[in-house]
DNA sequence: ATAAATAGCAACCTCCGGGTTGCATATTAG
DNA sequence: CTAATATGCAACCCGGAGGTTGCTATTTAT
């Protein structure tokens, strides 16, 4: 019995905030847009979208509080760049649960058979 | 200039509702719960949960919703399994905005020193 | 120096998500 | 048959998410 249920909460509640910035098709374009490499600025950002400069930047926001995007003044403008760690961590995360997923079938499948 | 933009609106759209389903604690603790390989009832699932059975029924029809999870009838209780499918195509999209991600600061860092 | 561009802040609105309670229904146990 | 179990359905509440408008402040261009 490996119950590990191996999310300790504070792991899966910062889990939850990222899936949920990620929950969004807006915030799911702006990711989109700057995985480019190249910082934007947010009326960058805002063009080619049919939204408020706002809602944008809320997105942005959001996004932030998650930690999938830094923001550093330059100049007048604020410029936003993505950062593939938490990707990268919800990758991980989401891989050990069809790991689990796979180990508890394969051992079903022994108990029916054998 | 690959501006691909790989993710076709409908794409984006389903995986914004898997990203949703997952961004609740509730609902992680639940897949969790799931992958452990074995159908598991609603009052199964309610139990060692503070929420009403309502409350998860919900959560669980919201990852029914996503396609995380397939519901069937047994007698007179609901029997819940998680469908892996779903999980791993959001492995795949972050695999891909990562390799897009690394790919776009190569060819910055070439740009720059070149 | 003035005007245009870029962004921040605050108030407001609407709608939906998470949760509860109450009651009805179907299935199994005794 | 009757009671306990397991679920479904509907109404309701509350807070926050997503979006807009209006105004202000700062930076840059002319």
């Amino acid at each position: 019995m490996s119950r590990c249920n191996l999310e300790h909460p504070a792991r899966r509640r910062q889990h939850a905030l990222v899936f949920a910035a990620l929950s969004d098709e807006t915030r799911l374009s702006l990711v989109s847009a700057l995985a480019g490499g190249r910082p934007r600025s947010i009326t960058q950002l805002t063009d080619g979208s049919r939204l408020t400069r706002q809602a944008i930047t809320k997105h942005l926001h959001v996004l932030a509080g998650a930690g999938l995007v830094r923001c550093s003044r330059r100049g007048r403008e604020s410029r936003f760049e993505l950062d593939p760690q938490p990707l990268q961590e919800l990758r991980a995360y989401l891989e050990r649960v069809s790991e689990q997923w796979d180990q508890a079938l394969a051992r079903l499948k022994v108990f029916v058979e054998g």
